[in-house]
DNA sequence: CCATCTCCGACCTCGCTGGTAGGATTGAAG
DNA sequence: CTTCAATCCTACCAGCGAGGTCGGAGATGG
């Protein structure tokens, strides 16, 4: 499994803060507040367990929180400008596909362990190279606003109209 | 981490056997036979250990064995004809970034169990499915015969700053 | 003051990963 | 025909992280 309920939770998350966000039309795209009671109740999550999930979205500064009575969470930037690397990467830590590679962001430097084991380093690495590089493309190239887009459609195929289980086509087959 | 070890000490015993089946230029692509002792003396990995991993290759048909003395194993056909998908797939079961992911490889149906949870089904499924997708592609582009030149050519660095084949650029240290 | 919400850390359970142990079976070599 | 080296097979085990819970402390509007 490449990615944990962390991951899952917290981008549904996000989505919902960015369904509810669209619907204000507040300034700088941020939207309204809303609870993580309301957010786990909607979407049929743990409150505790969320809890701890938005903290390092916030910890990520993508999202803020209002304090007290009537307090929330609210998404910092605008949807369209939130790509999911960054999410995913604030909720799971860096994605490596193996426990041998730590990835510094700052340089583009691998490590192996096993490097120097027996004279040549690892067959492997460059399978696992490429595979990163593939998830991390795709995880770039997709924003916020578009999974937001993608769940309001699955709700309510015309605007407005409250909808019951559409028939869910991926765009793979 | 997306993959475990068994996935890694699989990829590097195939290679081993890649390795060191080129040297014999025997029929069809199939090279010496390699005792999983010696592999794993090469490699340094557990010798029990890859007894259950091999096992996990010649169910998929990518490796057959010879038994009793001077026993051992070797790939089952050409290096350049085994993509990396099959084996992984062979070693980890599916690749599913998650849980609810089910990937009938008939059918290319997705099965998501928080589908009918609250109206709108998941919004991460979208995510999840390019993920996977830049995934099977990186792998199933990717050759055990690029591998074996790949550690190949780390352990004897053949001289030409144009190396045919693949593009190889890791970037690293 | 009080209900509501964010915040925070400790705690717990369970399944899987990674690995070991011990043996049975096969087959070539002496 | 024994012996040794190899594959094969099943059971077992320790550690760890995932996934989730609990209780409470600090803000804040009504």
């Amino acid at each position: 499994m490449i990615f944990t309920t962390k991951a899952e939770y917290g981008v549904r998350l996000l989505v919902e803060l960015g369904r509810h966000g669209a619907e204000q039309g507040e300034a700088a795209g941020a939207g309204a507040v809303l609870s993580l009671k309301a957010i786990a109740a909607a979407e049929g999550l743990p409150l505790a367990y969320l809890e701890r999930i938005v903290a390092l979205l916030k910890k990520a500064d993508l999202v803020e929180s209002t304090r007290g009575a009537h307090g929330g969470y609210r998404l910092k930037r605008d949807p369209a400008t939130i790509s999911m690397d960054e999410v995913i990467v604030a909720l799971e830590g860096a994605v490596a596909p193996m426990t041998c590679f730590v990835d510094d962001t700052d340089s583009p430097r691998v490590l192996c362990s096993h490097e120097s084991d027996s004279g040549h380093g690892c067959a492997t690495k460059l399978l696992w190279m490429r595979v990163q590089g593939g998830v991390m493309e795709k995880l770039s190239q997709t924003t916020l606003a578009e999974l937001v887009a993608f769940a309001t459609r699955e709700t309510a195929p015309v605007r407005g109209a409250a909808h019951t289980g559409a028939p869910l086509t991926i765009a793979a087959g």
